[in-house]
DNA sequence: TGTACATCAGTGAACGCGCGTTCACTGATGTAC
DNA sequence: TGTACATCAGTGAACGCGCGTTCACTGATGTAC
């Protein structure tokens, strides 16, 4: 009798139901990945909904039952990709390191998707402006965290700087044609922060 | 005899010539001019070439006869817009007050053309690219020219990190929906480029 | 200087194409008994 | 447990539209005598 009770209502039909809500949540999950990858790598414009879809190894159709346009798959996308990132400590000398190296300016694919996406993001709709900014909002915040050195009163801006320094490097990075230029403004820009923190930590 | 030659192959016939032909060169200007504001505003690929003559006050059949194709109008235009920056020397307080300030957040359109398109031209032609590079290049040395109490080893430095932040600013200002962490965007990069320059040139 | 001809910057209709989006359909998944 | 029915995620052809680009044409500008 329980056993019966568990059988005609019990998880094991929702089992099988969730099988199949879990295989179309995995190819939504799919499609948000691939169009992270995608739009980090071509800007927002020129990737079309067909080639996400096929990306994904399915077909463009079945795009709406996902998403209710490609606006909302922007949106859906950047907070998705920002969302993602861990929220835990960050070693700053370390994460700097990688991010103004010529691996990260060469594979904006996989790459940080602010520098990849940002600018992009002020054409877009107003749900996608809001998912960037809660996204600014907490790399603020975890820089500030990784810079416990600095005085309280001048974290929040060392942060700040700090940030827009990396990701005004990395663009102007991607932007230029002379592997030696782009490379010397990864280089250049991390020794200036660098000692810009030095001395604000000294202080 | 003079007078016969002068009107036969002088100046006169080549001055009504010169007429038309810097009527069609000012159209040029202009189609430039205009472009360059269009593409800051809403970046090269919201703007089509029917668009761009259409606000120069033509029709976008004679597009061709200025520019070979709408890559090659972007290409020109980067050239256009970065060679017109003055080459003279920058204030560097004044320009940053100015640079880091909402009323230039506020009009890409008349704004820096490196913070409104640098991003933009990673997905360009190889003419557009080598017009910023050449861009980026006058640049960095009119920042270093700007940085004079800074030691000459470390001048390249500042100004390669002074400027990656300022573009990042702009650029992370822009994206964001929240004016209130807009303008600290500004505000906190701008107070934190001058503590970095400030315990630079007391090195 | 005036006249007849040539040039060519600009016009606007038309083209082929790829895009976002829709929709009738399919067949595997899920439900009822 | 097995069978008959319902649901609905995904398919692929089709749509309307705006884009970059082309081209025959126009008429003002420039040239020759």
């Amino acid at each position: 009798m329980m056993a019966i009770m568990i059988v005609s209502m019990g998880p094991v039909e929702k089992f099988e139901m969730k099988v199949s809500r879990e295989q179309m949540a995995e190819n939504r999950r799919r499609i948000l990945d691939v169009a992270s990858r995608l739009f980090r790598e071509k800007g927002f414009d020129a990737v079309s909904v067909a080639e996400v879809m096929k990306a994904a190894g399915l077909t463009h159709g079945g795009f709406y039952g996902h998403f209710s346009s490609k606006d909302d798959l922007v949106a859906e996308t950047i907070s998705y990709v920002l969302s993602r990132d861990g929220d835990g400590g960050v070693d700053l000398r370390a994460y700097m390191d990688e991010y103004l190296a010529p691996r990260h300016r060469d594979n904006a694919a996989a790459g940080c998707p602010t520098a990849g996406l940002a600018a992009d993001i002020r054409h877009q709709t107003p749900a996608a402006r809001a998912a960037m900014t809660a996204g600014l909002r907490s790399q603020i915040e975890r820089l500030a965290k990784a810079l416990p050195n600095i005085d309280a009163a001048d974290r929040r801006s060392a942060a700040i700087g700090t940030w827009a320094a990396m990701v005004g490097a990395v663009i102007l990075a991607r932007a230029v044609d002379d592997t030696e230029l782009s490379d010397e403004v990864l280089e250049q820009t991390r020794v200036w922060i660098e000692a810009a923190i030095g001395s604000a930590s000294a202080r």
